[in-house]
DNA sequence: GCCCGGATGCCACAAATTACAACATAATTG
DNA sequence: CAATTATGTTGTAATTTGTGGCATCCGGGC
């Protein structure tokens, strides 16, 4: 059997079943196990797979990795998060957009009864979802791997038919100028529309966010009641979000629970 | 079996839900006592979750039971998994309903790749996204908590946009006479409009649902191409089936891999 | 509160498995 | 045939897992 048919049988077991073990390729192939490890170690120099002791794994393990990604600044979106969910009563109608920021107000919601909620995030439905009462409303569309949230279309014409008390989205970016930025078109769209799609319009956006730019500018941002942070803008940004009527809230990391 | 398979296997199902004891990993997983409470350590030491007295528990203090609920006869369904999924070609558009039996489908799907997915749940969504490259489109509506699958109004006008080459849906029930029949009406008329959205249709129902009733019959069901099931029916429902034109398929457990 | 049996935690050591490197042998190529 | 590459073998170090002993914790009965 040739080097390359090997290492094909084992990329293939590796990416359908998720794993393989040197003892198994050992048995069905009948080489040494010597001979498989220097497999291995090619396939995973070229990225193909990951090493591990005793077998290989698969690179594209993408099932629950989505709630564990890194999240930066998390004490900050913590805070952020709790003072965010304070401005919301119990048995309120909420809009929830995507973005880390965005999913820690969802997870301070969770102390929260009888909300009606509308997301395009599969996190935030998973962690409010058949909670305290929660009808839970996603919103369709294609669904983004990196970030588990549905964009498009669809996405816009579900939420077309609702109007809640409040909206949470997050931001790119908010740039020098006051301006709140997004990195695709079609999530500066669904921003924009669920900005007027509720009573109360909120963004949430960590220090990090400030004074950055992205490559598309959401509209509607005068329809913003508050914008919710975890540090006090720089004078410049403050000055140009004072031409705005909304009013910067500022959470404090160590306040609440 | 590989160490962070292990550590995966118990993740997961303390993610799920919320809690596992050592007593039960032993008997699942068949390894020692001190290397499963080395497990836990190391992923507690990785603030992956809580250790405790005989067990692990999980830090999202959420978590959907969606997962939660034990599934009967899973080598069956995991048998009809492996057929319907045998004929499903890579690059395929395929929409895929709530239930176990068509979550057994979603397993087997994750060896194809270029899907094109419309689901309406969440369950499929997670395994199929971001995988293979494969594109995922989530069907909006409300989230019944149940079983992580959106119903309603807008699951229906969003599938009514769409039309794929393959459809599975589950089925609460085939009755004695050969119908099809659901819980709900709303989980029926989506499942009858499933039927019509695609060019092969294909029910999936594990020998349990044979000869039983529910409350709702399903339209649509001489659309199907396929019944995969696990167990060749008795010969009253077999003769009532023969009158529609459908094949049954019967899968085997021991078949495939 | 106290005692007790069983379950569990924790430690140290043994056993088994695996990794890695060095070298020998086989296969392939020019 | 020589040179090169791939594979197998062997020996040792490192890692992982199992085992047994013993301390500790838990729940129940008194």
């Amino acid at each position: 059997m040739l080097a390359e048919e090997r290492q094909r049988f084992i990329l293939s077991t590796v990416n359908t079943r998720g794993s393989i073990s040197i003892a198994e390729i050992k048995r069905k192939l009948k080489v040494s196990r010597e001979t498989i490890r220097r497999d291995i170690v090619a396939l995973a120099d070229g990225q193909r797979l990951r090493k591990t002791h005793g077998g290989a794994l698969s690179l594209e393990q993408s099932e629950p990795e989505m709630t564990v990604r890194q999240v930066t600044n998390a004490a900050g979106k913590r805070a952020i998060g709790r003072l965010s969910a304070s401005l919301v009563p119990d048995g309120a109608s909420v809009i929830l957009a995507s973005g880390t920021t965005v999913q820690a107000v969802a997870n301070a919601l969770m102390a929260r009864r009888d909300l009606t909620v509308f997301t395009n995030n599969v996190v935030s439905c998973g962690k409010l979802m058949g909670r305290n009462g929660n009808r839970v409303h996603m919103l369709g569309g294609e669904v983004q791997p990196i970030n588990g949230a549905t964009l498009g279309r669809d996405t816009t014409a579900m939420l077309a038919n609702y109007f809640a008390d409040f909206v949470f989205i997050g931001a790119g970016a908010i740039s020098p100028a006051g301006w709140l930025m997004d990195y695709t078109r079609e999530e500066g769209e669904l921003h924009s529309l669920m900005l007027q799609s509720a009573r109360t319009a909120v963004v949430v956006a960590d220090q990090g966010k400030f004074g950055r730019t992205a490559p598309v500018r959401v509209g509607n941002f005068e329809k913003v009641t508050y914008l919710v942070t975890d540090r006090k803008p720089e004078p410049e940004i403050a000055t140009a979000l004072a031409a705005l009527p909304l009013e910067v809230l500022v959470a404090d990391e160590e306040a609440g629970g």
